[in-house]
DNA sequence: TGAATGATTTACT
DNA sequence: GTAAATCATTCAA
């Protein structure tokens, strides 16, 4: 399959959200060669979007990668020790970004186990934000990096079955914590914890009500 | 200059 | 289930 070009990218964060479960994520470091199908991704749309660090359109160092170029990283640093990865998307100017959560590894698994500290079968090699990018080898210094380039980029795939929950970690987003932007592959034990009560969407024939979102 | 705070992970009870 | 780890970024002063 294809890399994904700029197009891909830009559009709507919520669509490239939604697409990006199912396609590969590849990456290369003079390590070596690491890939996985993504499982898991979350939108994040300022400057409106309270959940997302452009919120309010606050434009500094940190966040100026979302406001340009989609197709671009925008890698942040949290709790002191973790790097998170999110795909800028949209139009120049769009503070909007997707933030990758949880892949399936594909290959290189022998070097993501290494940079995990643990074996090649477990799932915690790659089944968190933080986990992935330590996996991955993701740090401030792929900051702004160009996905359309050699280093870290996407590759298409098959459409696959997508559910959608609400984000997860930020509960003081008040009521756009409660917006479904989380998309993720049913089922793929790859995903991350997440709420105890999954949205699904795309699936027809629910059996019961639901009670809460 | 200083205090507060995370788009989390991990270990432990 | 809870809590500690740990520091760049942000904002107030």
């Amino acid at each position: 399959m294809p890399k994904l070009d700029r197009a891909f990218y830009a559009r709507p964060v919520l669509s490239v959200a939604r697409d990006s479960i199912g396609k590969i994520l590849v990456r290369k470091t003079p390590a070596g060669v690491v890939s996985g199908r993504i499982v898991e991704a979350e939108a994040y749309r300022g400057p409106e979007d309270r959940g997302a660090h452009s919120f309010g359109g606050r434009r500094t160092a940190r966040t100026e990668a979302m406001f340009g170029a989609p197709g671009h990283a925008y890698v942040f640093f949290v709790y002191g020790m973790h790097w998170h990865f999110n795909i800028v998307t949209g139009a120049v100017g769009e503070p909007h970004a997707v933030l990758i959560r949880a892949v399936e590894p594909l290959s290189g698994l022998e070097l993501m186990s290494e940079r995990r500290g643990i074996s090649t079968d477990r799932v915690e090699l790659t089944n968190g934000p933080g986990k992935l990018c330590r996996a991955f080898a993701i740090t401030g210094d792929d900051y702004g990096l160009d996905l359309c380039s050699h280093r870290i980029y996407l590759l298409d795939a098959e459409p696959v079955r997508v559910a959608r929950s609400v984000r997860i970690g930020i509960d003081y987003a008040g009521s756009w914590a409660n917006r479904p932007w989380r998309f993720f592959e049913p089922q793929n034990p790859y995903v991350s914890r997440g709420p105890s009560r999954p949205v699904r969407a795309q699936r027809g024939g629910r059996k019961h009500a639901r009670k809460r979102l």
